[in-house]
DNA sequence: GAAAGACATTGACGCCCATCGATATGCTGG
DNA sequence: CCAGCATATCGATGGGCGTCAATGTCTTTC
């Protein structure tokens, strides 16, 4: 098996990158949306559900005040990760695929040229 | 069109979250090291080579100090992102693809079930 | 082997943010 | 309307981390 050495740095000719800078910000809040233990796993429990899931419930299976559950579901939403709807008093919070969709996307786009 | 609503709270049925939590963690320490905007796009440059890069080339590229990009190579390089290569004195980084696979699948299996 | 250069490590500092308690807003039943 | 509950907002606080200057380690060359 011949393994070809990389070349010396001066004799490598550096590529570009070619990037929106608007969709490189909002990939950006959605990953920073989704680096976060608690978010995460809130993301998980409404994935899993298969219709919009209640706060209630969702504050119910969690170790965390009220509060931060709702600052989370903002964070989230803000991010196009999660879609709200409200009945009532009571807030019902879903998967929004697009935004999973960018993420996806993106992300294949950077593992691309991976050989 | 009929639109179905949500049911009340109380006759929600919540299924269970199903995840590996060594697999969460990796997947979290993953996230930790892409939401980062300098570690994006350090990540981006090393994505648009078609060879590996040497460190050199991407302190001369961003408005930041040796030290710091070291400590983001290996932020990304700990995440599984990327993949080091040492000659000589020169160190190569290029993209792991399954690290970034990782992401991808674990993101795809959460916009799973979203219809 | 001494000097120079590339990269890594260390310690310190400042800022961002996850979390909380307190409070506000908004809906509903009586 | 008034009481009660679900959710959102606000202000404060503590910890984590991005960045830097200084220094260390390793390699190559003369």
């Amino acid at each position: 098996m011949m393994r070809t050495l990389p070349m010396a740095p001066m004799d490598q000719e550096i590529r570009p990158v070619v990037t929106d800078p608007v969709e490189d910000a909002r990939l950006l809040v959605a990953l920073k949306a989704l680096a976060d233990a608690s978010r995460l796993a809130i993301l998980q429990l409404i994935a899993a559900q298969d219709e919009p899931i209640c706060a209630c419930h969702i504050v119910d299976r969690f170790d965390l005040r009220q509060p931060t559950i709702s600052h989370h579901l903002k964070v989230l939403s803000e991010a196009g990760l999660i879609t709200t709807e409200r009945h009532g008093v009571w807030a019902y919070y879903a998967i929004d695929p697009r935004g999973l969709g960018g993420v996806v996307s993106s992300m294949v786009g950077l593992a691309g040229r991976g050989d």
